[in-house]
DNA sequence: GGTTGTCATGAAACGCGTTTCATCCGTTAT
DNA sequence: ATAACGGATGAAACGCGTTTCATGACAACC
């Protein structure tokens, strides 16, 4: 293996000059760059990564922490995570926890060591302190809309999404309206509890903790949760459902129970992934992929920044029936 | 920071001394070995992983190349390779190739540039011997059922597969029997095809080539499917979907065009995705995250080594209509 | 003419663990 | 008694690119 060194020779400059040619540094006589240009064509020499990596003190791992794999709603964000590293140079190391509180502690102490450039937590079990406390050692990058000066953000207003929804399907005549999550404690389910109880107060609905479905994440939690609808006496006609997969499961349940959608029962789904379509849910798209590029372009800055992602409502038939 | 040379000196003992109780090496004395570890936990030492990787020439980073990442099949087999490389203390480096060319070779390239161990085709659109030809930078690993002394293989014996459930179908008195797949060319639709070729001689069937349909991956796939079937004068009576996201799409879609299953249309999945189970799709489950495993074992390997992995038939409901 | 600044270039320091090889010592085998 | 061998230990070589710092050359400015 040719190496700098032999480099230098071949061309007759320094080892400083190949570096510089290498890293397309200033400073460097045309002559002397072709002839280093022409010695790496000449010896194939590849450079190589690990001495980059030891004289840098940098690793290029960046660490994606997030609780399930099998999930499209982060399956999605890993697809932007990934594309945007693989843009940057960087390679990314998966940490699928299951809110694992060891599990994700791994990861930080990744960062510490310096095994990891930077850390990425797409949702988290630990608290924020935690991390925070972690952030001198390296970026920390969080999925969530939280208050923070120490960890970078890129984030949904679930809270105003959430708002939104519930107004909509008000304004088409829901009184008893219901949602699901997955967590009860999350930062994300904490705002939409925050907002849903807001919505109640301002509307003067009373509040029915038979309405909140909890543990919702996968298909079959849908089927399960249509199951306890059916045991409801005064079961909700609409409900918000965070997870398209979970509304997926609702629909296909609903049809065997004989519950009608959308007159029964009205559905908005989140996230827009691609079954959505399929079933013809109405759901509230959230851009994924660009928070996972959003994400890793966070854990590569200088500066700690905050960023608000957008959503976009897309209206197809599981809340008015008319085409 | 500090490093081996400090650790060695405040133990009273040579840097490989020290290096040898960080690795686990024999011929340290107890006594040396507890004041090096002694002189660790004092000084709080870290590993400088970056020395390391430049020291052993390894960048334990194992590339993973697919088409596609948001999809079940694909995902699970990640899975199981992110697991596997968990416990061994390797990173993996993904590479969603949407089955370009440039894209698969930029991992062989990686390879041969040594900026990864080892590579891991979940499929591939390369020729086979443009693979084998990178076989000598490093392991070289294939999810599928080729010949090869130069490439390590993990497989499913999708012949045989394919061949058992169009038995199953036969037997319960199909006789227009179709099926879908994704590539025509990739090793795994070859040997489909060519099963079904020989089923139809077997069985004294003639071939139609209405009864194959290609380019299905997705659940949309499935329901364009269905549109397909319903231009057709002599629909097939059953069909193999070799996804089970597929034939989600394609019951659901069923439904909506009035066709029923199993009566009018007997449909048979792969991967037993978890919306098999909530559909009641009968399917051939494939072990995906042990065969993620598998391949990651192979490509620390230090021989070439081929392995078959069992499927399994789930008998659910898409079949038989009886109970 | 002298000062200041920019460009070009290379020597040397820096980052750090692994592994080979030589050596010494004590024990077992002959 | 002596050769042979296994255990223990350290010096030194090895892997290699980046970056700081010093220096030289030359142009521009006062």
């Amino acid at each position: 293996m040719v190496n700098i060194k032999d480099l230098a020779k071949q061309a007759g400059v320094s080892v400083t000059t190949v570096s510089r040619v290498l890293n397309n540094h200033p400073y460097v006589s045309d002559a002397k760059r072709q002839a280093v240009n022409e010695a790496i064509k000449a010896t194939n020499y590849r450079r190589n990564i690990n001495a980059v990596h030891l004289s840098t003190g940098q690793t290029h791992l960046i660490g994606v922490v997030l609780p399930f794999l099998d999930h499209p709603y982060f399956m999605n964000v890993v697809k932007g995570i990934t594309q945007a590293a693989k843009a940057k140079g960087k390679h990314i190391v998966l940490f699928e926890t299951g809110y694992q509180h060891e599990k994700e502690k791994s990861a930080l102490t990744m960062l510490e060591n310096k095994q990891i450039d930077a850390v990425i937590f797409c949702s988290r079990s630990h608290q924020l302190k935690t991390l925070e406390a972690y952030a001198s050692y390296g970026p920390v990058v969080l999925f969530e809309d939280v208050k923070t000066n120490k960890c970078r953000t890129t984030f949904i207003n679930h809270s105003r999404v959430f708002t939104e929804a519930l107004g909509y399907l008000y304004d088409q005549g829901h009184r008893r309206i219901g949602y699901s999550v997955y967590r009860q404690t999350g930062t994300n389910s904490l705002a939409r509890k925050k907002a849903y109880q807001s919505f109640l107060v301002s509307h003067h609905l009373s509040y029915n903790p038979d309405y909140v479905f909890t543990g919702c994440l996968y298909a079959e939690d849908g089927n399960a949760l249509i199951n306890q609808l059916k045991c409801l006496t005064a079961p909700p006609t609409a409900i918000l459902v965070t997870s398209d997969q979970v509304a997926a499961g609702m629909i296909i349940s609903a049809r065997n129970a004989g519950i009608k959608i959308p007159q029964d029962l009205a559905l908005i789904g989140f996230n827009d992934e691609p079954i959505a379509s399929l079933l013809d849910l109405t759901t509230i798209k959230l851009p994924l992929e660009q928070v996972g590029q959003s994400l890793l372009d966070q854990a590569l800055g200088k500066q700690v920044s905050h960023r608000e992602m957008a959503s976009t409502f897309i209206q197809r038939k599981t809340v008015e029936a008319n085409e």
